[in-house]
Order: C-alpha cells, then structure tokens, then sequence
DNA sequence: AATAGCGGCAACCGCCTGGGG
DNA sequence: GCCCCAGGCGGTTGCCGCTAT
C-alpha cells in the first residue's frame, strides 16, 4: 500500500490561485501564523492542499520576498553558489535574501543555465576552441530532449562536465559554510568534501581561490567525468585539518616514479591545456612541472593534471564568493561569449552508468583516504 | 491577422527526512 | 524499532504571454 497523500484531492481546487484566495490565506497567516499547513486550508476556508497553501505561502505571498529582476550580484553568486553546491536551491535561497528556492530554480533553468558554455578542447597543444553555440530549442520540450539544457554545440571535441554535482542521499549542513568545514576522516566524508583548487589557481586578491581555468594562467581546464569528483577529492589544510588537493597529489596520487595515480580517484577524464602554461604552479606536482618545461604533457602516463572543477576557496567558505572581483574577473567575455570552463555543463543519458562509476569511484576515494 | 513555437513563471508531484507517539 | 504525519526539497509540468513566420 502506498503513501497516503498529504491530503484529500478530491474536490480541491488546483492551478492559478486567484487573488481571493491569496488574501484569504494571508490574512489567516497573518492571524495564525505559519504551520499547521494541512489543517490550514480547511480552518482557512480554502479548497486547497495544504502542500498548495504552503508553496503559495512561501514562493508568492510571504512579506519578506524580493520581486524583480535578479541583480547582476545575485546572478554572480547564483552561479558561485550552484557551482558548490548543484541543484540545491534551498541551500542556495538561503544566501540570497528574498529569493526562493523555487524562483532561484527557475531563474536559473531559465536563464543562467543557458549562459554555462564554455567549451575548451583537451588537445594538449590547442587553446579551447568555441566553433559555434547555438540556443537550445524547443523550449520545455526541447528541455526534455536535451536533459542539462545543453546547447547544441558544434565543436571538435566536446568537454563532459557534469550538470549538477549530485551528492546522492547525503546530507549537507544547512548552512553552505557548515558543509565547508567537514571532517575528512569523518564517515561517509568522501560524498561531502569539496575539491580545492591549488595555487596556480590563485585570483591574485590574496584571498580568492577560483576554479576558473581561464583564471589559471598556468595549467587550465580540468575535467572530471563524473559528478561524485567535484566532492570526492579535498585539499589539506593545516587549520582545517582538510587535505589539500596538491597534497593528495604530491602524497597519494603521485607514484615514487612520479607517475599519477589520479585515475584511482575517478579521474577518468583530466587532461592539462597548458597553451598558456607559462610559468608553473608552485603546488603543481614536480612531475607535471617538468612536462610543463618540455612541452610534454598529453600523452604519456601522466596525462593529466588537475585544477579541479569545482570552485571552493582557501578557507572554504562561500562567504568568500562575496569577496570575489568580480569587476577584475569578468564572468563573461561578452564579445566571444565564453563562460569559465567551471561554467560546464553536461547532459548525462546514461544515468545508471555514472552512478555505477561514482560509487566506485566513492569506493576508490574512501580506501584512498583511509 | 492567425498561429505555431518558444520562453518563463507558477504550481504540482513524488520522494525524503525528522519528530512524535 | 516501527509507524504516521507534517513539512521540505527538487524535478517536472501546465499555462500564458511574446515573437517570428
């Protein structure tokens, strides 16, 4: 037998609320306050689901919402935020005062997720290449059909990226920093500990780390397969007791031989475009360093280096996303229409299949840290 | 002017979680 | 420990307005 409904639909009215029923319900919120929402409707003398009463409540009719237009703030830190955080609206609403889970959602199905394009090719010698981006089609229909919103792009080699860094059934803190300060040794950590970028990633205000290879002036794009990397490596650090991603490179994934052992850790994809590598990374793992002065740097064992996908910063706290430049780093080059590379997105079919490689991969990345 | 397609927003649906009995 | 309930959350769908043809 399955669950009981939340309430009895039958009779109940559905759709548009009209503006006779959103006063009704204020004024009975503003008389009885929130809560009690399947008794509501019925006290209320509201033919609604107490489900409907309470969305209607929380997405339309509370005192403290912000209508209008997103700021361009607000669309920097949208952005910021669902790259750490994937499609968790309700966390993400919750540092965008006013803003609902539900607009921040829509918003950006509607409008950002379009803008998350950029397409780097991995050849080793070759800057990325952007041939052409076209709009989606089809509207929701065209949605359905191209899962991710993924434009349609015509391009070499296109770059997977995972849409929406999923973290299966974990719970993440309420709080955005709370989820920053884990426990790496704690159980189950390896589905809730954010990548750091290494130094080469440094923004230069002296605070900022970006995942922003068109930031990184030395070794640019990363790519992780699947959505369970964006978590499953972290960066040490001394005060936080959190590894340090350069630290697992230089400590766990690099062989005596200096070979990498990134793709125990589910990097099944990670390549280095070191077009603009110029001078090297400090944090960079010797190896890497010395591929980067030869020019040797796809195709032999270490065929990767790794900035990491997900954008984290030093001290782990999306507060940081606050303090970021955005003046200096512009999100958008508007003349070329190229997003950050972190911007990726990825339509996914095969569901089952990056499922499978995550939990191996989660497998491999937890007996890594043991 | 008609209409088909598309985009955006509001709302619904189903699942999950936490709390209380 | 189990069950039920209320509430929360994220994905999906319906509807409506706008625009291009």
């Amino acid at each position: 037998m399955g669950r009981a409904p939340c309430c009895e639909k039958v009779g109940l009215k559905k759709g548009r609320w009209t503006a006779e029923e959103d006063e009704i319900l204020t004024k009975y919120i503003q008389t009885h306050g929130e809560g009690s929402w399947r008794s509501l409707p019925k006290n209320a003398g509201l033919l609604r689901c107490g489900k409907s009463c309470r969305l209607r409540w929380a997405n339309y009719l509370r005192a403290d919402l912000k209508r209008g237009n997103f700021t361009g703030e607000e669309d920097e830190l949208i952005i910021k935020l669902h790259q750490s955080l994937g499609n968790r609206w309700s966390l993400i609403a919750s540092h965008l005062p006013g803003r609902t889970d539900n607009e921040i959602k829509n918003y950006w199905n509607s409008h950002l997720s379009t803008k998350m394009y950029c397409f780097r090719r991995l050849s080793n010698q070759s800057l990325p290449v952007i041939l052409n981006v076209t709009e989606r089609k089809g509207g929701r229909k065209g949605m359905k059909d191209n899962q991710g919103h993924t434009m349609e792009v015509f391009i070499d080699e296109v770059v997977p990226f995972p849409s929406t860094p999923s973290l299966e059934k974990e719970t993440f803190p309420s709080a955005v920093e709370d989820s920053m300060h884990l426990d790496p040794y704690e159980e189950d950590n390896e589905r809730r500990i954010g990548v750091m970028p290494g130094s080469c990633q440094h923004t230069g205000d002296g605070d900022g780390y970006v995942e922003n290879s068109m930031l990184c002036p030395t070794a640019t794009v990363s790519v992780v397969e699947k959505e369970s990397d964006i978590f499953s490596l972290f960066e040490s650090n001394e005060s936080s007791g959190m590894l340090c991603f350069d630290n697992i490179l230089d400590n766990e994934l690099l062989q005596t031989n200096g070979d990498s052992t990134l793709s125990q850790w589910g990097l099944n994809q990670v390549s280095v475009d070191l077009e603009n590598s110029g001078d090297l990374c400090p944090n960079r793992p010797a190896a890497i360093n010395k591929q980067v002065e030869s020019g040797d740097c796809g195709t032999g064992d270490l065929t990767t280096y790794f900035c990491t996908t997900s954008c984290f910063f030093d001290d782990c706290e999306v507060e940081n996303i606050l303090d970021w430049d955005w003046e200096r780093n512009e999100l958008w080059d508007e003349k070329e229409c190229i997003m950050p590379s972190w911007l990726w997105e990825l339509d996914y079919n095969d569901k089952d299949d990056r499922l499978t490689l995550e939990n191996n991969d989660l497998e491999l990345h937890g007996s890594a840290v043991a």
